[in-house]
RNA sequence: GGAGAUGUGGCAGAGUGGUCGAUUGCGGUAGUCUUGAAAACUACUGUACUGCAAGGUACCGGGGGUUCGAAUCCCUCCAUCUCCGCCA
């Protein structure tokens, strides 16, 4: 969510940046600084009604106290007007408030400078590209095949227990995954951040915190009985303990990293793209997140797409990295990269990353502020990532690293499965 | 889930209808004193909106109500503590 005063003094840079994305953003903007003249004006008359009913009521207090009861009675009668349109007015201000929060909630984040304008993914620029796409024979497996073949996953017995989206992994499966979490996890610890176990169900006003409510509420997997969301990742519940913080300056960067499972409902999204283990209801994720100072956000954007590049080198897979462009860029984003693995039996990149800066979008939200050297409260930006995503990188590793003889397991792993070798 | 108690500023802790945005202590900042430090003393020390400013307004767990006036009374929700019940 913006602020309505960055919104008044920057109206033409928004207006032009908004191009990229292609949101025509005139109307609802000057709506808002209309509204938001209202509620000053509305503000300013609620104000003088109130300094003026205090005034009175001072004065009666003093009068009983002198026992000037009938003095007292007559300027009571003068509160009851004031009392009438100050309801007034407190009703016509909550009416404005909220028609501006509903038009505030629908203005998308301000893409940065240097993304490129462009309406779909065919847009998004490629930055960087590492690894050799491995040559595999012609009865190459896609990894639905594979995880039957080794017994690795079994999706039907999901569909069982739970439904389709809710696979089982089982025996060297289940290993790998556990490794590939350990191993992300580690890596993060290793850069400097601390790692925590939020909870795997968020209150309302987490979910309004981050940005998932109102916009995406039919996404995510609610529990009418205890009011509480599942997440649909980390960033939720580990953002939001930030929220309503005022940090210190010495405070920058904080870095936090943590493993949950992520539950999304992908309402609406069937077919082939979402086979085996490319669109699940339930995934595993580790998540790195950073608060950081607005001046240095940007340097550290770039650290922490450097930090999944290095776990997608070391787990010796062929990526590339994407500048979102400005039609492809989420609604709360400023910059994203998108982080794509290759997958050699599908013939098609795999997004397993996508980490972004927020600028002030959801510390705005959170309430997540710092204080300057001067001492004022400014909004912090926030930032976050994915590293990684576990179910592309298990389908990406099956189907790259299939061999005659059985799945190779890259030598960084190695450690934490136990085992260099699925046959 | 049942019964009871509690929720005040960074912390501790007063305040039970008017002069309370809130006594006091600790902590913090600045100053005086000192070669420096400590001690002592003095002043300042929450947030947000609004205004050029002076100022005004709101906030005592959240929301609502009674009243001319609420930290103080009422309703409701939330959290914490104690006891009981249940339970990995």
């Amino acid at each position: 969510m913006l602020q309505t005063n960055y919104i008044r003094e920057n109206k033409e840079t928004i207006l032009e940046r908004y191009q990229k994305r292609n949101f025509d953003g005139v109307a609802l903007i000057d709506q808002i600084i209309k509204l938001d003249d209202e509620r000053k004006s509305t503000q300013h008359a609620l104000d003088n009604q109130l300094a003026e009913g205090n005034k009175l009521a001072k004065q009666i207090g003093q009068l009983f106290k002198e026992g000037k009861q009938q003095e007292a009675v007559q300027i009571k009668e003068q509160t009851k007007a004031l009392k009438e349109s100050g309801i007034v007015l407190k009703e016509e201000q909550n009416k404005i408030l909220e028609q501006l929060k509903e038009l505030l909630y629908q203005l998308p984040n301000v893409p940065n400078q240097t993304v490129p304008a462009g309406t779909s993914e065919a847009d998004n620029e490629t930055i960087f590209e590492a690894g050799s796409i491995p040559v595999l024979n012609d009865n190459a497996l896609p990894h639905w095949e594979l995880t039957k073949k080794y017994n690795l996953i079994d999706f039907e017995l999901g569909v069982k227990v739970a439904g389709a989206g809710f696979p089982i992994y089982r025996g060297k499966g289940a290993k790998l995954q556990r490794a590939l979490i350990s191993f992300f996890l580690e890596e993060a610890i290793e850069n400097g951040y601390e790692e925590v176990i939020p909870p795997l169900m968020v209150n309302e006003a987490s979910a309004y915190g981050t940005g998932q409510l109102p916009d995406k509420e039919g996404q995510m997997y609610y529990m009418p009985a205890d009011d509480l969301y599942m997440i649909p990742t980390a960033e939720v519940p580990i953002t939001n303990l930030y929220r309503d913080v005022i940090l210190k300056e010495k405070d920058f960067p904080i870095k936090n990293t943590g493993y949950t499972p992520c539950f999304r409902r992908e309402a609406g999204s069937y077919g082939s793209d979402v086979r085996g283990l490319n669109r699940l209801h339930q995934f595993d994720k580790v998540e790195i997140i950073q608060i950081q100072h607005p001046d240095k956000s940007y340097e550290t954007l770039d650290t922490m797409v450097d930090h999944v590049k290095g776990l997608l080198n070391k787990l010796e897979l062929p990526y590339r990295v994407l500048k979102l462009c400005g039609g492809d860029l989420g609604f709360t984003a400023a910059l994203t990269f998108d982080l794509e693995v290759y997958s050699t039996a599908q013939k098609k990149w795999l997004e397993v990353s996508s980490v972004s800066n927020f600028e002030t979008f959801q510390a705005n939200r959170l309430k997540c502020r710092y204080k300057d050297d001067k001492g004022k409260t400014q909004l912090v930006h926030t930032l976050n990532g994915s590293a990684l995503a576990l179910p592309r990188i298990m389908a990406a590793l099956l189907e790259n690293n299939q061999t005659d003889d059985g799945i190779k397991i890259p030598k960084a792993l190695v450690p934490y499965t136990g085992f260099d070798i699925i046959n």
